[in-house]
DNA sequence: TTATCTATGGATATATTGTATACATGATAC
DNA sequence: GTATCATGTATACAATATATCCATAGATAA
């Protein structure tokens, strides 16, 4: 259960688009030389960030990405689910149904089967709950958050280009 | 970032331990089967419940695994770092100290390079605080907890061979 | 129109996960 | 003490996920 890098790349990327001077689009091999990745991975990177609005994409010369609403509008979550996926950690197979069938006790296999399956949603909910306790985490952080350290040292933009 | 399936083959199985009639060991074979999962990984999924401690493995004739310990001394959280380690979601890379290598800024690149990698340390705190509060979840619920469902229907032993 | 960029999808390489098989090691019943 | 049947370990292999490369289509400024 590890996160994709891409997750803390587009972090990066994120606070570079910030940082940038004028808020000028930045182009893709700018960043992608700056991260040492490959420049196709890093599109497809900043192409889930575009989908999820994150940031805006410009085709065009003179062209590049640039963030796509406030620093203070985009939070941890909202970059962890455009690469991630909003999708659960844990997939509910149906173990539960499989395992009591054939069963050499006394009691009715029917039983048995309800039994587990309320023990198995029992801990998916859990599963569940824990998930959105990190979630809830991620979203009370924002990039914003992630700024005020560079600002707090009177540090400015910088050109990438 | 998805679970392993094998985290959630070893609650059932735990649950199975527990409900196996005196408690007597209950073999590879016969828990594989009814998982319907092959028996060499079911096998390297047991070996590391055993060296975490969950529970005791006999190699004999009439041998198995059974639990090490009571239910009510097994968390979810045992079991996830059983299977997952205890390692975290998130693997520092270096990115931030590479990034601002041959920087064009006027500033001076330690400047740069400094305020970036507290910005990123910051974040990394923020990923490990969120998987934090998913641990703890995790941690609040036992086995022994699973199995009230199983036992508050007046459900008893089974046995499985 | 043309130069220069992003958008997209398919082919390839690498890492991780799960499976199959064989054999060594270990604990108990007898 | 030894036969027996279990776990433990190693290897090769298949399936899947992750990351990279490449070729080409599409968009915009000049």
């Amino acid at each position: 259960m590890k996160m994709s890098k891409a997750v803390e790349q587009s972090l990066v990327v994120l606070v570079m688009l910030e940082l940038q001077t004028d808020h000028e689009p930045v182009k893709s091999y700018l960043l992608s030389d700056r991260l040492q990745v490959s420049e196709s991975y890093l599109k497809k990177t900043m192409r889930k960030l575009v989908v999820a609005g994150i940031v805006d994409a410009i085709a065009s010369k003179e062209g590049g990405f640039k963030l796509a609403r406030p620093t203070d509008k985009i939070t941890l979550l909202d970059v962890y689910e455009a690469i991630e996926g909003d999708g659960s950690f844990i997939h509910s197979t149906q173990l539960a149904d499989r395992i009591f069938l054939n069963q050499q006790s006394d009691k009715p296999v029917e039983d048995v089967q309800e039994v587990l399956d309320v023990a198995i949603a029992d801990v998916l909910t859990t599963f569940s709950a824990a998930e959105q306790d990190f979630k809830k985490r991620l979203k009370s952080y924002t990039i914003a958050n992630l700024m005020q350290n560079v600002d707090s040292t009177q540090f400015g933009e910088i050109d990438w280009r």
